[in-house]
DNA sequence: CTCGTTTCCGTAGATCGTACGGTATCCTTT
DNA sequence: AAAGGATACCGTACGATCTACGGAAACGAG
């Protein structure tokens, strides 16, 4: 797996924030530029999953020698950095509407964000590019929670959970159209493909529930309608969650001003 | 990022459930057997990590030349599927108490499941391996919901929701500790390192609800305390969420119960 | 002892990231 | 107009890595 925050650290900022030193006129005028080159890596990781985001393929796209890139970015560890950030900074976000209205809206367009760039799910950002793109993620998600009266605290773990959540669901998602489009073979064909296993391997009598889930019509719905669900429900049951948590705060803050108020 | 599920089905289902042919007794007899191969190529990976588990390396850890792995196991991908799926065998369930404390264990055992096998994350499981590692975990948490009165669609949905959530939120605890244990810099070194940031680039102008957060004390706990926060806060507030779906469920069943008898 | 069976494994080709050093193209200065 | 410095381009080569191929080795049966 890749794992972005690797590189020198004053260098991939200077990147991420596009605070190299302006041209100075002389010397070769260059081909191309951070930019263009950000862009045709993702442009090909969209088409092919990160794996055939390769430096020779990239520098291909841009009629290129593959040394050149190395002009412009230290490495690929850097060059995915700089990709992850760039594709938050396309997420459109919203101010309007309640805090419910504005995370529910951040929760769906993150989902056309990893349907747009599924190889954003195959890299880790435990350590992240700490660049404009999540910034303004992290930012919006907090200016639409302090709208609720949870202290900071607690509004950055709700932020995280959102965060945690939506990201799972939504990578999921996308994962599975990018699987499709990689190897060719639709889901159905793969779940076919396995056909043997449900009549030659699997024993309901030791996996009872699934089996009588089945009967039941369980998984009734397609692969598809199941995971919509299951996004919609688990955004919904955490919402609920983080306002009982807001309702809690803001009794407990308007009880400490009534004791106040009473001297 | 490595994906399961690639590889011929027929084949990966055999090995997946050891329906190999017993052997004959003629012939060299193996060095090795296809279970010391997932645990040797295991014990690689917890300690370097999907990226260090080469085929090579695992031969090494048993002493065998590198193409004798290819005697036991069609290629890297299958065996891969074989390590996610003895990986999540391991997993200690529990039918103690009521769902709620079933689901809560799971999410405690799959948290110190992602803390052993931190490479879990690295593996999309889009296209999961059929194997009963993967099943035990689906079979138990269906059965735990089915305690509540969730029609099965919606039960299947609710287990999606909270293995999403449960994995998500485990696999970035664990990667944490993985990015510090591989990269040899703790977490806080890493961020020492990119002071430089918030001195010369962060534009709290730009960020007000972070730098309004950060001024009010949002970000004064460690970032693994943070961590445990989000993950108790977001299980139990789609825990909420599902108890309540299933209330709902549970009047309408009721209701048409009692049109029934009012006949 | 020989033969069939099963397993072990060395070699080699293909793909990928990138260090190194040379080359090409521009502006500025003289 | 020529020289010099600055900047960008890129061909070659090395070390990893996965794995196809085919031969060698070790066993039981006859």
């Amino acid at each position: 797996m890749e794992r972005s925050g690797g590189g020198d650290p004053r260098e991939t900022l200077r990147l991420l924030w596009r605070q190299g030193k302006p041209r100075s006129g002389r010397g070769r005028p260059p081909k191309i530029t951070l930019s263009t080159i950000i862009a045709a890596a993702i442009s090909v990781a969209d088409g092919k999953g990160v794996d055939a985001m390769t430096m020779d393929k990239v520098a291909a796209a841009l009629d290129v020698g593959t040394m050149t890139l190395y002009t412009h970015v230290p490495g690929k560890a850097e060059l995915i950095d700089l990709m992850v950030d760039a594709a938050w900074q396309s997420l459109e976000l919203s101010d309007a509407g309640s805090w419910r209205a504005q995370v529910t809206h951040y929760a769906h367009q993150t989902l056309a964000l990893h349907a747009r760039h599924p190889w954003l799910r195959s890299i880790s950002t435990v350590r992240p590019p700490l660049g404009p793109g999540l910034f303004t993620r992290q930012n919006h998600l907090l200016a639409a929670l302090s709208e609720t009266a949870l202290p900071p605290s607690e509004a950055t773990a709700a932020v995280d959970a959102i965060v945690t959540f939506v990201d799972a669901a939504a990578a999921t998602e996308a994962e599975h159209a990018q699987a499709s489009a990689v190897s060719g073979e639709p889901e159905d064909d793969w779940w076919s493909a396995r056909q043997l296993f449900w009549e030659e391997i699997f024993d309901p009598a030791r996996y009872p529930a699934i089996a009588r889930s089945w009967a039941e019509g369980g998984f009734d719905r397609t692969a598809s309608e199941a995971r919509v669900n299951a996004f919609d429900i688990g955004l919904r049951a955490l919402l609920d969650g983080i306002n009982v948590m807001a309702a809690m705060a803001a009794d407990e803050t308007h009880q400490r001003e009534s004791r106040v108020s009473e001297r």
